[in-house]
DNA sequence: CCAGACGTTGTT
DNA sequence: GTCTGG
DNA sequence: CCAGACGTTGTT
DNA sequence: GTCTGG
């Protein structure tokens, strides 16, 4: 999981989250995805009252090139004994705000889903971020945390992105808890808690950014109005 | 010691 | 099958 | 994440 | 930076 995702401009979210915004304003994407020049929004748990603006994928701060691996996700199994991440564990967590991911259900035809949370809120993904100045320019950029799915998710993938409730980001985050104590939020999210459907193949193509695969009005996000 | 990788997903 | 580009 | 390509030489 | 493989 997690390559694909619906979220909304840098103000709106940073007006969503009750926070002021950062930088430059940036724009959403209602079928965004990691590469070279993407860049999604969230807290970092340094000075957790701005929107960060985070490249994703994560660019480790000791690399003097773009990754060639990937590392959009960090397993939450096994992150802690991954070069790339564990260093970051206890130091620099961050919280990234969507409006909600895709999944492909791999039956016998290949079909998309939509996860968004349930009361129409912001969902909040946990994650890991880094800073690196070793490139052209200086980056903050971020990593998105998963582990096993939750049973509503498990009905169509067998991993998902670790959702928490606004509570548990502020444990998440907290820079005055030792690792273990944030560390136990990264379990898997209520079922009740999510809002899950069917959409249109029209999803496949990631430079559709119409949202034409979303099935009515009633389950077109609010960021396409 | 140095050199070279550093990752996830899904699919088989 | 696997890598690259979006 | 999915879609789409998957090659080399030489010449521009 | 830090780990693995040689």
């Amino acid at each position: 999981m997690c390559g694909r995702i619906n979220f909304s401009d840098s103000a709106e979210t940073a007006k969503r989250l009750g926070v002021k915004d950062s930088d430059t304003p940036r724009e959403g994407d209602v079928n965004g995805f990691a590469c070279q020049d993407s860049y999604i929004f969230g807290l970092a748990d340094r000075a957790p009252d701005t929107l960060r603006h985070f490249h994703w994928p994560l660019i480790p701060s000791w690399s003097n090139t773009y990754p060639a691996y990937q590392s959009h996700n960090a397993r939450s199994e096994d992150m802690a004994d991954k070069p790339a991440y564990k260093h970051l564990l206890g130091k620099r967590h961050c919280i990234i705000a969507i409006n909600g991911f895709y999944e492909w259900e791999r039956s016998s035809e290949k079909t998309p889903w939509y996860f968004s949370m349930a009361d129409g809120s912001l969902m909040l993904l946990a994650g890991l971020w880094d800073y690196n100045t070793k490139l052209d320019a200086p980056v903050l950029s971020c990593t998105v945390i998963t582990r096993e799915p939750n049973q509503m998710v498990g009905e169509v993938h067998n991993r998902m992105p670790v959702i928490i409730t606004r509570a548990d980001a502020d444990i998440w985050l907290n820079t005055q808890l030792p690792y273990h104590e944030r560390a136990k939020v990264l379990q898997p999210i209520e079922n009740s808690a999510l809002l899950k459907v069917e959409i249109g193949k029209s999803i496949n193509k990631a430079d559709n950014k119409s949202g034409d695969w979303f099935n009515g009005p009633d389950e077109k996000p609010l960021s396409l109005f």
